[in-house]
DNA sequence: ATTTACGTTTACGTTAACGTAAACTTTTGC
DNA sequence: GCAAAAGTTTACGTTAACGTAAACGTAAAT
């Protein structure tokens, strides 16, 4: 059931190359197994892997990536380990809520250029000689 | 009641260096006014400036910001200009909602992660030497 | 059996996004 | 009136995140 991979095969699925997985690997990000020299992915060492790429594309470098999945793996055996685990949590949140208030205020602002935009073609459409009034 | 700044006023405002702000200008992403020699910022630039700042948070290049931000001040006096402008509009709004996917995926994941750990460490603190059933 | 495809390590190259320093001019505070 | 602060250009340096190439081992297909 727990299924394993090549490194093409991630590279593949992903669409980056062999190089780019392996140096996540030398940045601490992935720790494959091994079969000889090759590396063997687990479906474990795949999950991090889409973290690493979805942390990318919300505008994390590998080392700010890296922080926030870690706590993922973080042990969990005491009270006081949970306690810091927690907090840690609570410090990433803040940082995602941050994004996503960048975030909808740039698509708000972006939705209201577009009505703009769309009325004043409207306008245009509409009656094309008398355009210059609507900018009044 | 349009106001102006000097450099080093957007630099603390936005808390960034002096250089950064005329590296933006050199990529063609801010074209401030001159006095003689001097870089004159009007209210204009500096939004601009915190434009770009935010789309770098939310993980773009500057190359992509700027094909973004230029879309705010694009021609639109014709009704082809305008049916294209939207075209490139709704083009970046999926890019943008792209994000929010995997923003809102990132949080919730956070949050279960989060709540699987609150209810760890309830346990732990109820009963915590028979801690080990929780983990069944 | 030997191409062909995939894997490895090592190492140098590249690009974006600035940092840093020099050499100089212009304002500004006292 | 003059030192300190802030501005300018030019140019070289730096770091993250890979790309690229060489030189080599191994497994699969023809």
């Amino acid at each position: 059931m727990d299924q394993k991979f090549s490194i093409s095969d991630l590279a593949r699925e992903f669409d980056v190359t062999p190089r780019t997985i392996r140096y996540y690997e030398a940045e601490g990000l992935i720790a494959p197994a091994r079969d000889g020299q090759r590396r063997i992915y687990s479906g474990r060492d795949r999950v991090r892997l889409a973290l690493v790429l979805r942390g990318k594309r919300l505008g994390f470098s590998l080392a700010e990536a890296k922080e926030i999945i870690d706590l993922y793996s973080a042990p969990q055996g005491e009270a006081f380990q949970l306690r810091t685990l927690l907090e840690k949590l609570d410090e990433k949140r803040e940082i995602l809520e941050d994004k996503r208030r960048d975030l909808d205020a740039a698509i708000s602002n972006m939705d209201k250029y577009t009505a703009r935009c769309r009325d004043r073609l409207a306008e245009l459409e509409e009656r094309p000689e008398t355009a210059a009034e609507a900018a009044e």
